[in-house]
DNA sequence: GATGAATGAGGCTTCATTCAT
DNA sequence: AATGAATGAAGCCTCATTCAT
């Protein structure tokens, strides 16, 4: 007989409630998602939200601050190592971009919060703001450190860095949320595929080898 | 002498819900402006909003309609006169990507709900993303064709297209609708700066000369 | 040429509106009538209602009175000869049935006002009780005289007369009204057999010869 | 002792709206009737109602619905045993009046919503025709039993239901509804008496022995 | 911890009526 | 006389939040 304390049970149905409302949130928006359906998709009463969560918007803005580090965690480590030929920059980021479209499939609710950042209160909003322009910041201090080397021209970083998330974050919507037309060939590839797409347009443009 | 007449001050009052509407649904997007926002806004009464429209979907909805056409029309004027060399090419794409930009500056709301698609109304999310995919569609299709004038490598138009309208709406959103930091430099430049900057990536690349 | 003079083309107009409010209440009810459906129906603009009356509730009022003193004069009309034996009483009733069948088909939007009551402010409300009792009066009054000639045995008047009307009332909303399943025979039915079948009933009952 | 439990305290709060609707629908019509008058009436939060009841007119309908059975089961009952002599059969009839009246008298509220039949959605407007005509029909079916046993002559039968039902809406309608001058007596009688009264006629008409 | 009934502010919309022309 | 645009009170309903148990 195991001795399960029930002193988490309650940190699970929390748990529960938090992947209920991300997931609601992501597909139906935060206004039209209402607490009541969160509750009854997450099989517990109205009140019991309330008990975990003080409102609507604190839930909002710890699903956001949930997974921040994690996605900024993935962009910084994947310039860790230092590389001096293009050959190696090219690799390091066809590595770091499938790790970010890796994390993005996983972690697909939240990024299409991110993305098509929701219409909700000012705080939320803000929250959202805020982790993409680390992400971005991200970006930027490594096409800076990349320029020092003489790998990259030197050039305004970011507007660089600008361009590269761009790439990013547009490919990544089509690729996973733009359900319809068109996009089909695209969604039926790999993370791996796809980061090697945007690498070659990123490093070469449309002229490109 | 003109004789002005008072036949279409309708019209004007029209005009100028309309308007409003388009700013508050931009600034605050469609839930959190209340069709009671609108019409002290416009300085009239709440009926008088339902004089002129139906609903506050239906709004929305006409707001859509009134300039998908005139965007669509950027883009394929664009491209009319045949290009033969890439130096053509690439000023022709200049030339287009500063008329986006510059219609997008001065359609900032609207190209507003565009990008952050707006949570709303089936109807007018969908009406969102037809404009958008038509959007697209133009330009790959004169990527198509330079593909075939042997100006442009022969590789998949709906993915360098993806790749290219990636490029110019996340360089829209932060250097129009971003408002705070880090893009300050981006936000003080012109739009045909602007322009060129994003041609030299999407033809050569990070590398590019 | 005819000199038609415009001074009653007015009146023309408001007796339309009249119409076609009459119409339209019979057939939707009263609340379900807006002023907008009538004007619209009747051709002129919102405004004009207004200037031709009062207010929804005066039209309604104008309505129930303009008809009272026809439907009355039918019943009082009906009695004028003094009758002595069963045979003329019951020839009587028989024609009065038939006229008041006839005026109910000629007046069926009227009459429907009548027996389906709608349901609408006080004064209109009032209007159309009061019509209904000076008509069970009169009935009451002829009944009050056979008795008093010995042709009927002298009980209450005010039930008979109730339970008279009654019948009348029933079989008319059976005949003219009740779109439906069921009284099709009734409904082919002309006023002269209805009143009849009424007659018959009224005096023999059931079990009548 | 007795444990009252609490567990349908809810259900007395949706009683007791129901009751409140009931009583307003029947004495000011479903359109002067405002949820707002009855959350006032029976003491609680307008959001209460929508706990309870999807819409206005849901609630109307299950007012509807709800004693229809009811009152069908009156009528049905009336006729059991089997009758042979007209003796037999006025006996029952009059019990069977007595009954329909004793049962209107105790749910004045919702006969009062069948015969006036108000103005509302089409949903609740069905419901209330398709009562009355179970009811007439019921009638209906009684009278050709009898006409069948040679008790009553062979006349058609929807005709004389019709004839024998208006008698009886009528009357009620006078009896319990109408508020003013004339009646009094009528209202003074008790359901027996006036039963008899409706018999009487029924069976032998004005001229009636 | 948990429930679900209860609350009430506030949103969208309708529609009788008024007003400027 | 006539128009039709404009008004604003008021109705129905939603939904985040609170409360008694």
């Amino acid at each position: 007989m195991d001795y399960i304390t029930t002193q988490d049970q309650g940190s699970e149905r929390r748990e529960q409630i938090l992947e209920v409302a991300l997931k609601q949130f992501s597909d139906y928006g935060y206004h039209k998602t209402k607490v009541s359906d969160i509750v009854k998709a997450a099989g517990v009463a109205q009140g019991t939200f309330y008990w975990y969560f003080k409102s609507k918007e604190a839930i909002a803005l710890e699903i956001i601050h949930n997974k921040e580090a994690d996605l900024i965690a993935v962009v910084l480590q994947g310039y860790r190592e230092s590389k001096v030929t293009v050959q190696e920059v090219v690799q390091a980021s066809e590595k770091l971009f499938e790790d970010y479209f890796v994390f993005s499939q996983q972690n697909k609710y939240f990024m299409r919060l991110l993305l098509k950042g929701m219409e909700t209160e000012e705080s939320v909003q803000s929250a959202i703001l805020e982790t993409r322009i680390k992400l971005e910041k991200a970006f930027q201090k490594n096409i800076e450190r990349a320029a020092e080397l003489g790998i990259l021209p030197q050039k305004d970083p970011m507007v660089q860095s600008a361009l590269l998330v761009s790439l990013l974050e547009g490919m990544l919507e089509r690729w996973l949320f733009n359900p319809q037309q068109g996009y089909s060939k695209l969604q039926s590839q790999s993370a791996k595929q796809l980061a090697k797409d945007v690498v070659q347009f990123e490093f070469f443009g449309l002229l490109g080898i």
